[in-house]
DNA sequence: AAAGTTAGTGTAATTGATACACTTAGTCAA
DNA sequence: TTGACTAAGTGTATCAATTACACTAACTTT
């Protein structure tokens, strides 16, 4: 970084992915992130994501960061925003790292924030093959990240919250069976807000996009809850902009 | 470009912000494109906007693109979506004119989008100070542009509709007076669709974000209208996500 | 003074949102 | 086996918002 203003153009930046990638682990809203290692296990975690390579486009080269990450293709991904803050990168300890890590450590770095869902179960971060440590973390837990990381989370998390109002996004962070609470506790979770059991339900069952099964809990200690399950064609043709939740 | 697929990060791309500016003229809904100058006058216009710069935040490189355009600091600015195909430039006639005009034409560059809201009787496009001739045209006239403009300008109008589902935009697009026609007239030209008068009316007046005036309309061979004008606190206030249009 | 044009207004029916409490079906421990 | 515990599952009444719909008023022009 130059230090000095001027109007020259920008000539030598990177572009960069970095993606938010929340889980449901049943009870509380998780996102995966990627722990340092050895050599800078001192260092602040940080979200996943990667520069991006000739020849690929912005949607792709989320898509590999995913993809190396959890073996899972095919996911759902969006992109939320672009950050090209001059001053990304500024904390030291940050520079430090990007010294030791790029090949031109001085260079600007713009990033395009993508969230995505999964299935924390479908999910197990960090098989021995994959260089990266990426763990699980619950999402209120989440501490200093690198960067400007903490603020793209935290946009993330808006626009997941956006998305939900005008999607039902259950299906892709549930299992195939579960109950209506579990449901419930999803949009719970990323709402940030508790819902009326009744109201939730008559909203849920008439919307048409979930069949009931007639499968129940086994062995819980109370009245067991019905199994229910994603009715794909009604999912997938859910009219955009309804189910606007606000209790 | 190298046509060739590879590993390798991407290292010197250019990044720049591209500008749909909506401007309204009482009846139509209005795009700000830039016509080319006399060497390349044969090449299709293309959306407002330039590389960002050294030590420039996206943000400040927009405001910067809308401020040597209009000259106009302050306005209605929001980043939409960012733009990275590798084949973005690669139409011939595109290619040629990067071939001429920059000094590292094969640089694949990403854009971010942005969209502005302008009043159309504000803006005196090209004053002869400014290189660049810049015109409105009316959104449902405008033809093929450069690059991906069109796409741009596209997911733009989808953007803008997007967020007056959310928020009341036509402070920022009508004069200080204006009547409820006109205010209706603006929100179809977003929506793309027409709306009941009266229904149109008691919501927006019940929202308080209006005062009306003792000034009527002159000259009109009609019954003159009522000319009414925003209420700034009640308008900045809006809570997000109230007013969401269907009808 | 008649024709033409848009402004301005009210209501009834339907749908959606909200607030709220008890019974049921299971497990576990005494 | 019975009583304690827990979460599942259900209905209703009130209020607010949405929709569909048609006539009179005010002004200009001829």
């Amino acid at each position: 970084m130059s230090g000095q203003i001027t109007n020259k153009p920008l000539v030598n930046p990177h572009v960069s992915v970095d993606c938010v990638i929340f889980g449901f682990d049943g009870k509380d809203l998780q996102v995966l992130i990627i722990a340092r290692d050895e050599k800078f296990k001192d260092l602040a975690p940080s979200l996943p994501g990667d520069l991006i390579r000739e020849d690929e486009d912005l949607d792709e080269a989320a898509n590999r960061v995913l993809f190396e990450l959890t073996g899972i293709k095919d996911i759902f991904l969006e992109q939320f925003r672009a950050f090209g803050a001059p001053d990304r990168i500024s904390n030291p300890a940050d520079a430090e790292w990007v010294r030791a890590v790029r090949s031109e450590p001085d260079a600007r770095v713009i990033t395009i924030g993508y969230f995505a869902l999964v299935r924390t179960d479908y999910v197990h971060p960090s098989p021995s093959s994959f260089a990266k440590k990426a763990v699980w973390v619950p999402i209120k837990e989440v501490g200093t990240l690198a960067f400007d990381h903490n603020r793209i989370l935290q946009e993330g998390r808006k626009a997941l919250r956006k998305k939900l109002q005008s999607r039902p996004l259950g299906m892709v962070l549930l299992p195939k069976k579960f109950t209506l609470r579990a449901l419930q506790e999803l949009y719970e979770a990323i709402l940030g807000k508790t819902l009326d059991k009744r109201n939730f339900r008559r909203k849920i069952l008439k919307s048409g996009i979930l069949e009931p099964l007639e499968i129940k809990e086994k062995g819980v200690p109370y009245k067991p809850a019905r199994y229910y399950q994603f009715n794909k064609v009604a999912y997938e043709n859910f009219p955009e902009n309804e189910f606007y939740f606000v209790n």
